[in-house]
DNA sequence: CCGGTAAGTG
């Protein structure tokens, strides 16, 4: 049976239950057009009219809630049933599986789909390739490459398989849901291809990881195109091989004369700051003030400032900060200033930056938070980091996590607060608490000799990993400093016996 | 009057 093992039971009776609020949410033609469409059983003339007018609502009104009001309101006026389905009805229908297809609730369009279309023979008019294409978009974005499958045979089996555009929506399906081999075999076996089955390959294949086929068969692409550059080169990007992303980069721009796209950019950015290519970020932020992305796309803007900042030019940053319209900045615009002022230092302007973020009447999130406390907790700021801490708790209701707390232990313990510190640590909830927050306290402990709370320390971290070795190292050091040496011993005998290796080098810092 | 592709902005 056609999809048998999905919830077959329609998900609208909940929104049709309160038809009357809904109602009241409409456009007053669209009212208009259900209380007739509710009156007539038979296809009057001025349906048709408005079924047109639906059609140009489904584009004026591109909210989700929207959509959901005039579906609940196709379903109770008998929209659905109503045979044969016309073209006008199907387009009705498609937009309806399109909107769906996409996040949050892709499963809704496979649901619709089987709510309208499954009783329909083949030889009414009924699918056409809008709906499959959507349809396996919706399949993508669940993750459910049994349903897609199921689909594909529907679309054998109603004579779509060799549609361009369904074909390269399928191949993307398959792909997207890490069937690589189904995916493969159908694109290999597709008459035609376009540019666009290309793209969804290489993207595919990227989004895999498999690098090499992706590269493969981005070599063997006639007429590549942007996307396609763009997407072996976020293949790279993924994988940490930068100098690779840069060389394509070149060989695009320089060798083939194709210009990246906003969406390039952003990818191709990370890939600027690992290599430390000052002069390419500069020349591409040339491009992009020029091409209009920094003015038109705050996203390229706030990667721009963070890629100078983590290039070393706070200033560079800050100067492309301030140069955004203040009504231009959004949430994460200031959170990376903060943030970048908090690495290089600026702790106080940090802080500040925060307060004119408040002013703006910008709503902190705990990145931001984050970040303003690790400016308080590298500057010394200690009255001020808890000051933020509380009103990130108390007056923004955002739980903290793990990180946190470990940036106000690394506050504390930086100045010698071991108490502070040690009372938060042990104000952590026991499902979140991790093993670095121990150690942070513990280099604390070791850094301002205090033996007894190191002791406290090591203990739980015995509980939560008990081979890690450079704590027993560190708490050696701690005791042979507090004059320990017995205990010191101790420990050092702790380590021979369980053959803990010391490995050299770990940051104790605050990371993850 | 509907289509298919690229995304680490903190």
């Amino acid at each position: 049976m056609l999809l048998g093992f999905i919830n077959p039971a329609p998900r609208f009776s909940l929104i049709t239950s309160s038809t009357r609020s809904i109602k009241s949410f409409l456009p007053h033609k669209l009212v208009q057009f259900f209380k007739q469409c509710t009156r007539s059983h038979s296809h009057h003339p001025s349906l048709l009219v408005e079924e047109e007018h639906i059609i140009s609502l489904l584009h004026k009104h591109p909210t989700r809630n929207r959509y959901i009001q005039i579906h609940s309101q196709l379903i109770t006026s008998g929209f659905h049933r109503r045979r044969p389905l016309d073209e006008t009805q199907l387009i009705i229908w498609n937009t309806l599986i399109r909107v769906y297809s996409q996040a949050p609730f892709p499963e809704e369009a496979i649901n619709l789909y089987k709510l309208i279309f499954h009783e329909i023979t083949p030889s009414s008019v009924s699918y056409d390739s809008f709906t499959f294409s959507f349809l396996f978009k919706a399949c993508a974005n669940v993750q459910n490459p049994i349903i897609g499958s199921q689909i594909h045979a529907h679309i054998v089996k109603f004579g779509f398989e060799i549609h361009v555009y369904v074909q390269t929506a399928l191949v993307n399906m398959y792909l997207m849901c890490e069937c690589l081999n189904e995916g493969i075999k159908v694109f290999d076996e597709m008459p035609v291809r376009n540019h666009v089955t290309w793209n969804v390959v290489i993207t595919g294949l990227t989004r895999m990881g498999d690098i090499n086929l992706a590269r493969h068969i981005f070599d063997d692409m006639p007429g590549k195109t942007i996307v396609s550059w763009t997407g072996i080169i976020d293949g790279y990007v993924r994988l940490n091989r930068h100098t690779e992303a840069l060389s394509l980069f070149r060989q695009m721009t320089l060798v083939e004369g194709i210009m990246p796209t906003e969406i390039t950019v952003l990818t191709f950015l990370t890939s600027v700051w690992k290599t430390g290519s000052f002069d390419l970020l500069q020349s591409l932020h040339a491009y992009s003030v020029r091409t209009g992305f920094i003015s038109s796309d705050i996203r390229v803007t706030n990667s721009f400032i963070d890629t100078y900042v983590k290039c070393g030019s706070i200033d560079y940053g800050f100067e492309l900060f301030q140069e955004v319209p203040r009504k231009q900045k959004n949430l994460i615009t200031w959170t990376t200033i903060i943030s970048g002022l908090a690495m290089h230092g600026k702790a106080k302007e940090a802080v500040n930056h925060f307060q004119e973020m408040e002013n703006e009447g910008l709503k902190p999130n705990r990145v931001t938070f984050l970040s303003v406390l690790n400016a308080c907790s590298h500057g010394g700021l200690i009255e001020q980091g808890r000051e933020f801490f509380e009103k990130m708790v108390n007056v923004y209701q955002i739980i903290p996590d793990i990180k946190h707390y470990g940036c106000m232990i690394d506050m504390f313990g930086r100045v010698g607060m071991l108490e502070e510190a040690e009372k938060m640590a042990m104000e952590i909830p026991t499902d979140i608490i991790n093993v670095i927050i121990w150690r942070t306290l513990l280099g604390a402990c070791s850094y301002h000799g205090n033996a007894e709370m190191s002791e406290r320390a090591m203990k739980k971290i015995f509980e939560l990993e008990r081979d890690y070795s450079g704590d027993y190292v560190l708490l050696s050091n701690t005791f042979s400093g507090a004059g320990r040496f017995d205990d010191a011993e101790t420990i050092r005998n702790i380590m021979d016996g369980r053959n803990v290796l010391k490995v050299p080098g770990l940051s104790l810092s605050f990371t993850n």
